[in-house]
DNA sequence: TCGTTAGTTCAAGATATCCGAACTTTAGAA
DNA sequence: TTCTAAAGTTCGGATATCTTGAACTAACGA
């Protein structure tokens, strides 16, 4: 499994973090990753961050284009891919975008 | 040409507004609806506030898309069809969230 | 009435998304 | 070791969405 890549968040457009975020299976997975930091705060695992009964082909999709956006970052621990929120990478970028989407009253 | 229906925003998912805003013409248009309010500051005609050379079928379906997400109120007025900003209504239904996108450094 | 302007609608080709199936990597058991 | 299982990735084909030329409609002015 090769290394994952993490832009910097200064190379990535606004429509590319809004077009990560526009989908409600990644923003439940952002939500996720917002509120468990896992057992050692260091992130979560795929299958714990992506809703039940998703298939892996798609879950995997998912977080990719989550990746490429530079919203969150990956690493190989064991057989886990474990993920964390880039929280203040973000917001340094894109100040009050990510709280205003956590937010919403709205989870989808 | 049909009567515009706009959408009232407790009705449209985040998903929804964050993948109207998803695509760097649809901010360019929001962007400079928020910043031009026209001569009387009713919104701009769609071939003011869309760029330059952009396809009329192309423009067309950009404003539809916003329209159908709530972020756009168009009517028709004379040979144009004038847009603005549901400031108000989408700052309601989603704080902090329209700020965030319009302030941001990066206008793609 | 005729021409012009502003947008919409239609349809088709180009793109992107979804997900089953096969593969890779790591770990633990026999 | 080898076997087996778990967690993700990659591939490929079906499906859905986006883009845009062409034809159409509505409103205006000459």
């Amino acid at each position: 499994m090769a290394r994952f890549t993490h832009p910097n968040l200064n190379d990535v457009p606004l429509a590319s973090v809004l077009h990560a975020l526009s989908d409600s299976t990644r923003l439940a997975i952002v939500r996720k990753l917002d509120q468990d930091f896992g057992i050692r705060g260091e992130g979560l695992a795929c299958n714990c961050a992506a809703p039940e009964g998703l298939p892996r082909a798609t879950m995997s999709n998912h977080f990719s284009i989550l990746r490429s956006s530079g919203l969150i970052e990956s690493r190989k621990e064991g057989t886990n891919v474990v993920s964390r929120l880039r929280r203040k990478d973000v917001d340094a970028r894109f100040p009050g975008l990510l709280h205003a989407v956590l937010n919403a009253k709205d989870g989808t």
